[in-house]
DNA sequence: TATTGTTATACTCTATAACTATA
DNA sequence: TATAGTTATAGAGTATAACAATA
């Protein structure tokens, strides 16, 4: 029995995702990519997103910051911007295939990443994590 | 009963890191701080540091990292660094009144921020979570 | 006027390498 | 030579504001 103070759930996310971000930075570029092209990159695979608002929503940032990730992928010949003819102010995105083939060289670094971090716990202590970790993001995120 | 895909984990982990850091560091500038401000205050309060490499690696930054957010603190009025008498190549940092201020506040606002996570679970909840977080973090960043 | 996206600019945090001071 | 810390420099990611293009 003991009467420890709790630790701050707060500091103790910021550090675990710290050390954890910091894994996956490493684990990613060793396969050329970065985290915020790979999250840019799992979202336009997964999810249809009729233009780059939605997109830059859906990775969790601004617009303009969103521009500066495609700006780079682009010159780096992962993707092509072209206006959409039904609606011309709408920039279709379009993966090339040296894109696609990044894509899939990051999805097997981002498996074989969760593998490694679920591979201390058990099924149930997974989920419970998942669970918890998601009931805290939207109670900050979700307006209530 | 079903079958979906679990929610990788990394990504999970990092866009609730993301939300809620973002939220803290809201909180933290209301009051006139930042996090990174708010860990250094806290370690220098809490921990006996002996020199300015142990303060950065609590922190989890690097010397140099360190330095800049000290030369700001000190610019600040937030902290004094001089060098020790014992030992002339270490410089001991301590804080000035006003920093002591400061660390009041921001650890009320720490307080307060870490009332708002916990309000949506139950203690047990957030036991098994930060234990769940400290095993996580620990299979990362200790060599196994 | 409203919407979509880009450009220009800048800030914060971080890091590495070279350097100074001290031992 | 080794250690403690600083300075110089740079890079990644982010943001806001102003702008251009389109509706």
């Amino acid at each position: 029995m003991h009467f420890l103070a709790p630790p701050p759930l707060g500091l103790l996310l910021s550090q675990t995702a710290k050390v954890i971000g910091r894994a996956m930075e490493d684990a990613m570029a060793a396969e050329g990519g970065t985290v915020p092209v790979w999250q840019v990159l799992l979202t336009l695979k997964t999810r249809p997103v009729s233009n780059q608002r939605e997109l830059a929503a859906a990775v969790g940032i601004q617009g303009a910051t969103l521009t500066h990730h495609l700006n780079a992928m682009e010159d780096d010949g992962l993707l092509t911007r072209r206006r959409s003819p039904g609606n011309r102010r709408v920039h279709e995105v379009e993966l090339t295939e040296r894109g696609e083939e990044l894509f899939a060289r990051l999805r097997g670094v981002a498996v074989g990443f969760d593998q490694r971090l679920r591979s201390g716990f058990s099924p149930e202590e997974t989920a419970t994590l998942a669970e918890l970790l998601t009931r805290l993001k939207s109670s900050v995120d979700d307006p209530e």
